[in-house]
DNA sequence: ATGGTTGCGTAGCAA
């Protein structure tokens, strides 16, 4: 079962780019970040016509995530657990159940976790921007706790934006500072590694320098200045069946791209 | 170089 995870800036803007990618591609299972739009204003027929089960988080102008599903699909939740005010569209989680012989199911959560910049304030304290991405990694670590007591199969993909590591960096001095590479942020990162996760492409691909992300600004693409930050963390459940896992470039140098590129796994039936 | 680009929405914020 293919699953991939893409943040397309915008769906509205990026919707030929999706569609060419869905038919060219076609994961069972995709999980769709930054939409910036509300529910009822997602292509859903375009994207249904495809052969996809759509389920939506939206929110006018900004965030907004979604899966895409060829197969059955149950939405278990449409916001992450442990804050009731937080009211920013970045989480959904959904059990993918694939019909005919030998098919099992996978919980999927499509993730867009907050940028955190700036981390700081004029005054020098921490950025309330900072703080927030913190708090809701937290919870994140939270919630992985408490699906792995499940012991079912699921798989947290999404925008972490975080580099795991300086490798994962294009230029790591430039991004010391950054809350993609602060200590905080990446202690985080490793604490849901900790609780047993496996980061999928990282898993495969032990050695060596790969990008997600490419900036618009200053060439970024063109002179290979990119980040990797889009992850897909498998359960112990999920890593035994984990077959392949890559980073497709190509939707990256197309006209009208995101500035992220879809990055997926191959889980054995 | 405190720059650069894109999207939303039509000014300025977010990334």
């Amino acid at each position: 079962m293919k699953i991939a995870t893409w943040n397309v800036n915008s769906i509205k803007a990026r919707l030929p780019r999706v569609q060419e990618w869905l038919a060219d591609f076609a994961p069972d299972v995709a999980c769709l970040q930054e939409l910036k739009c509300v529910e009822d204003a997602f292509p859903r027929m375009e994207i249904e016509d495809l052969g996809y089960n759509i389920a939506v988080v939206g929110q006018k102008t900004y965030n907004g995530v979604a899966i895409l599903s060829k197969h059955q699909m149950t939405v278990e939740m449409s916001i992450l657990p442990g804050d009731e005010g937080d009211e920013q569209a970045r989480y959904i989680e959904a059990v993918v159940e694939p019909s005919g012989e030998g098919g099992r199911p996978v919980r999927v959560a499509s993730i867009y976790l907050p940028n955190g910049n700036p981390t700081r304030t004029d005054d020098g304290s921490d950025h309330e921007k900072f703080t927030y991405k913190l708090a809701w990694m937290d919870r994140l670590v939270a919630h992985a706790r408490a699906l792995l007591r499940g012991e079912d199969a699921f798989v947290l993909a999404g925008d972490y934006n975080i580099c795991p590591t300086d490798i994962d960096v294009y230029a790591p001095e430039r991004f010391a500072d950054d809350a993609l590479c602060r200590p905080e942020s990446r202690a985080r990162f490793r604490a849901l590694l900790n609780l047993g996760l496996t980061e999928a492409f990282r898993a495969l691909n032990p050695q060596g320098q790969y990008f997600s992300y490419w900036d618009y600004k200053a060439g970024a693409w063109q002179k290979d200045n990119g980040l990797r930050i889009d992850h897909l963390l498998l359960s112990p459940q999920a890593a035994d069946r984990l077959d392949a896992a890559g980073i497709d470039k190509t939707p990256r140098g197309k006209e009208k791209a995101s500035d992220h590129t879809p990055v997926w796994i191959d889980l054995a039936a």
